[in-house]
DNA sequence: GATGAAAATGTAACCGGTTACATACCATAC
DNA sequence: GTATGGTATGTAACCGGTTACATTTTCATC
């Protein structure tokens, strides 16, 4: 039942366990005929190395944490996708770990993290609290910050200037000539990727003149459905908006397709902007017009530099990537009647 | 640099290693003055176990792997999710291992999920080869296979019937009183997801005597690209179908947003059937109809049935799950000048 | 043929837990 | 006071690799 064991290899090579060791390590250097004796034993016993028992000894697993609120949002999966093709670039694999956006169950994972010896950790799962920080530490490996970003500078991250991506979506309709826009985004309460565009669209309405009343203001979950109800209320309204700014592409889709339900044709009677660019925002009909993040490299890069910091490299700085404006299908300027 | 040890929280605490080891497994009684102790040595160090080690004693890792080739597809999304939310109940890990539809990616994974010494090995990816099987014999440890199967009933698995699925889509149609019924599906040389929808199809089709020419049945990759070149083709014939049958609701998306974009009205001019009801399928305009799979539940049993056979069960025989239509928006009755 | 440095290989300790087995302790029974 | 048995704890071997250090072999040089 257990297999054979590098003394077995040995045993079978003639050799000592070291040298087998040294085969398969590959540092080192061994004479060609002890290689090929020890490489025929591996093979006809069909041993393979335990990575436990290398990781106790070596204290790298060569795992890394991933911990994520959810894969089945598609963001987080397109995320998790590109992690995944630079994991298996580097070698190295991926533990994922989902916490459904709990704090507690947060702690617990980074914690998991630790108990597991991971090499890394990478964490993208939105706003850092206290606690947060407090397992960070406590884990004692790199911790790097995907699609978010640590305010005391404490964790390197790589993410897109939020502030700036939320400004290109409210001018990008200004430019169009909307006046009556209305936002409907996630909770002010995340400092990462709600706060950030709120700002930047209030910024740019209110510089406008147009800043629209609280009522048209929608502080809502990430989820699809709170889009989609949000998106109900603002066009049951007598006087309903041009046009809505969402805080994400999931949201925005909710509420192409409350416009939808209702009636009302987008971009000829309204026009929406989303914010992430998901591969379905091309997909969609209409096509989503959205302030596009790299999401794919953001989860390459975070683990090249998760890759770098096991290797000794010092934490850089916190990445910020430029946000782009995709124009599409459900942006047009406001009907002339209007 | 290196964190404390069982032997320095027995040191501290004044008892040996043994009593620490007892105290944190649990299974042994001690005393209730001496777990105090140890415990609080334990706080006061701030110790935690070295998972690494215990598994290379216990011979256990608490680590599932997951073998997937695409997190980003909303299909493998949902079903990492599933897995997810059942791993965290169980108190297992999953590592997360993308291949591409690569055979040899998939077959350096089942290795390396050897070398790691991983608890079971979960498979997603689509059809076994050979090359699988063998692999999955040198793992020694369970094998569960996820909406995939093994002709040769080998590994255990849990999918759905895609036959059923398929004559429940293709009868849909038929009841609503279509003839002129084209099909897009996935490669016939996938025996799990395609074969067996294209041949409930036919046979539906056949036994209305209503079963279209080959340039009516096309065999197309998974991507949902390929549901669009491929309705663009269809749509654009002076004779088009009324109906279109998908195999995947990917595709079926494609096909939605083909007939968008050449101003076809769906449902009222043509009707789409999908396959698997992701939660995609309800969000869209027009919403999907869709042959149902319980993507989640698969996932979730999955990882159940691979816990229970590394608990020492026998492995049960393939499970097949019930396929359910589910009438959404994007079907109804042909157009009577049709 | 002696010498010494470099190359190849072996020996054994070690990584940090678990656990079989041995021992110490205490209470009850005779 | 000794035998009996159950509970609590300690000792040390072990899981399967790696690697520091020691030893042997090889080979160029004088």
């Amino acid at each position: 039942m257990p297999g054979p064991t590098i003394r077995d290899v040995a045993a079978r090579a003639g050799v000592s366990v070291a040298t087998v060791s040294r085969v398969i390590s590959g540092s080192v250097r061994v004479s060609p005929a002890t290689r090929q004796k020890v490489e025929q034993a591996m093979a006809e016993l069909g041993w393979r190395p335990n990575m436990t028992a290398r990781s106790l000894v070596r204290g790298r697993t060569g795992l890394f944490g991933v911990i994520v609120p959810d894969v089945a949002n598609p963001f987080f999966a397109e995320l998790a996708q590109g992690m995944a093709l630079a994991a298996a670039s580097l070698g190295v694999r991926l533990v994922l770990l989902h916490t459904d956006l709990s704090e507690e169950r947060d702690v617990a994972a980074i914690h998991l993290c630790r108990d597991h010896r991971l090499d890394a950790v990478i964490y993208t799962s939105g706003a850092l609290s206290p606690a947060h920080q407090e397992a960070f530490r406590q884990v004692g490996r790199p911790v790097v910050l995907a699609a978010t970003f640590d305010p005391e500078g404490q964790w390197p991250g790589i993410l897109v200037d939020s502030l700036t991506g939320g400004r290109m979506g409210a001018r990008h309709l200004l430019s169009l000539g909307h006046r009556r826009i209305a936002m409907v985004g996630g909770p002010s309460t995340d400092p990462v990727a709600a706060g950030p565009r709120w700002e930047g669209w209030r910024q740019e309405l209110a510089a406008a003149g147009c800043l629209p009343p609280p009522n048209w203001q929608l502080e809502v979950g990430w989820k699809q459905q709170y889009g989609y109800q949000a998106a109900i209320r603002l066009l049951r309204e007598p006087e309903r908006p041009t046009a809505i700014l969402c805080g994400s592409d999931v949201l925005a889709l909710g509420v192409l397709a409350a416009a939808a339900d209702l009636g009302i044709p987008v971009p000829q009677e309204l026009s929406v902007v989303g914010f992430d660019n998901l591969n379905l925002a091309a997909l969609w009909r209409p096509s989503l017009t959205t302030v596009s993040q790299p999401i794919g490299l953001i989860g390459q890069e975070a683990v090249h530099l998760a890759f770098r910091l096991v290797a000794g490299e010092p934490a850089p700085p916190t990445r910020w990537l430029s946000p782009e404006l995709v124009v599409r299908g459900s942006t047009a300027p406001p009907a002339p009647h209007g």
